[in-house]
DNA sequence: AATGAATGAGTATTCATTCAT
DNA sequence: GATGAATGAATACTCATTCAT
């Protein structure tokens, strides 16, 4: 009965995986047991197990509803912008909200999701790669257009992108100073990913032509 | 009189290094026993604890021991190096260069440094963050040469840089497939780091104007 | 609800302490695993840690609840009699009875007290302390009352009394033969610890003028 | 050859026999290392195996070494006294002075006797029997000469004398203050043991008709 | 559904003892 | 004899998970 008043979301279960944020968030995943969890959300240890086959579950659980709600308003609000340089620009932005929004699911994010990525068995992480591929679809997009060079692979670019947010996103959640600002982060990381460190009108114009040479096309 | 052969090195802390190394790239910090890195070693358990205090410092070991032969390789190869943009496409072909001669080695630290750096006590990672200041140095040399605007904050770009490798690292250690050569992710990684994303040479010329504009100041 | 037909007392916490008592009496504390006791109590390993914080936190509780309950009675006992020596005999008595009554506990208390007392960190075992003030108090009252020689310090008394029927109570628990009953011990102790072991009808009267003289007052 | 001049005794057999005695008195035979010792001593550990089996027949070995030298001590001096009560005076006097001049062996044998009296496997503890002996020897003497009564049992006696004897010098060598000194604990040992705690001419005359009554025959 | 007492498998670490040098 | 590096058996304690209530 109560159930229809739930919004399709079970009181318990949210609770569960909230308090499960905050306190892997806190303490790390192997470090938190789930009596932790359990007083940080009022419920028994043993409630935990009807909401959740067992620790690993909850956390890929946890991952998992959160991308869901990231992805889908991602995608809802890149649906309205047409220049996909702007689409770019708009992901590193609400990537940024995002963090500001739920700073323990950031930081859980980033520091536990590599380790679960490799060691939580079974576990395939299909809501990272659809995120990942949201950069992708960009990137390809805008490589379609004409507006990103048609020889770089989106595949490395979505990585290059998203590992630089994921660093910025560290530097957030750890540092207990407020030494950068989000929005020096989100400035940088903008300016820097779409038109790169170095400054374009060098004098010289030289370093455009091969970047990527390697040592043995040394330029003099 | 063992050790004028010993080049320096204890035999069985370097063989204890190198079996954490491929034992933690393998299993992960928290799933490994100590008796599975003492039988990759070749030693009983007990040895172990005459080289490290515990497991934690084990691994914190592996990793400054590590940092150090890496940070004093790339420095002395940098030293060589006059202009900061070449400068920096040398660290990340070095970068590359160190994940493909250790590809274990990079696994652990692409992995667990993130972990190891929030949940060993005590352990404040100087090496790592000297690491990281080789890239803002050469940013900060760039500036001042005027070939990275200014007000790009080093600090910034430096985990810009070492985020975007990182990632990479991670996909070349943990794919079990060869979708992307060592050097494409190379030639990517310095092409869209260095110079961007974007087409600098757009025709319409819009996007370079203000990349890092926030949403109250859309462009029509 | 349950604890109310529990006559105060915890169903597995007085288990465990049963087993411990036991355990420690036959094998002594340090080679007592953990193991044995569960194994003794019918509980599991961990069940133990549900109830005591550790090893030698239940040496702790199982020694302090019982001189608990030894204090309580011997109080009791001895408020119903005036004259301060047959309270002395009455304490004596009764150590004898405990000990018949729970041999294992006169067991661990008689050779584990020791040790705990001097290497169990922050143990400062008061409950002893207020047993063998009990035997102070008597011969503190008997010297008011003229009975014992007020030159004697009442906390050297206490421990003599103490050490000696100590030290009966191992060859009691320790002897696997019946040399000596329990009657034979508290007989003996008594009369030698109240009226001393020589004889005071001494035909030549001699020892009892200076039984405390030391070596430069030989007597020829 | 050295040995000649060793009077029969080996130099780091001493050593070690003397490090152990300071090693088990601070710290207790089971929170003893090997390598403590060995510190202590300045040899190296594998040293100690050289003089001795084991660790337990490390504090065996102590333990009669020591005894053997007490014990042949004791008893020359006592061949000496023909009043078998001066001689149980003497044998107190001794006693205490022992512990003045071996602190560390008083404190091992006090404490740690008793544990290895039961755990240490086949170790019967002759030396021990034969230290009590001497007590009751003295006892049967002083019987057999009228001077204690004979149906007081030696067995028992000698446990009363060694077992107040020994609490006091647990509180002579645990006491970190200097509440009582030698010579009160010698003298109040001496005079409470000989004469008994009660004062003999008790006005009333009453206590010394029965003093190892039962409750059964209450005096009213 | 909810609880939380009970379980017991799992493991880092210690340290007596050995033995090659 | 002397060493001390190496060994590996031994164990207190933790904590995810279960299940009777």
């Amino acid at each position: 009965m109560k159930k229809i008043f739930n919004h399709g979301k079970n009181d318990k279960h949210e609770q569960i995986i909230r308090a499960a944020i905050k306190t892997f968030a806190r303490k790390g995943f192997y470090n938190t047991r789930i009596s932790d969890i359990a007083k940080e959300a009022n419920v028994a240890d043993g409630t935990i197990y009807l909401y959740f086959k067992n620790k690993d579950t909850l956390l890929v659980s946890l991952f998992e509803e959160s991308m869901d709600r990231i992805i889908g308003m991602v995608k809802g609000r890149l649906s309205h912008i047409s220049d996909p340089i702007e689409k770019l620009c708009a992901f590193i932005e609400m990537h940024f909200e995002l963090i500001r929004k739920d700073k323990f699911l950031a930081e859980v994010i980033s520091v536990e999701l590599r380790q679960s990525n490799k060691f939580i068995k079974e576990y395939k992480n299909i809501k990272f790669k659809e995120y990942l591929n949201i950069i992708s679809g960009i990137i390809r997009e805008a490589q379609e257009k004409g507006r990103v060079a048609k020889h770089l692979m989106p595949g490395i670019l979505k990585r290059i992108v998203f590992g630089a947010l994921d660093e910025l996103t560290l530097i957030w959640v750890l540092a207990g100073d407020s030494k950068y600002t989000i929005e020096n982060l989100r400035r940088d990381a903008t300016e820097a990913l779409i038109h790169g460190i170095a400054l374009k009108n060098n004098p010289r114009g030289g370093n455009s032509e091969d970047p990527g040479n390697d040592k043995k096309s040394k330029r003099s």
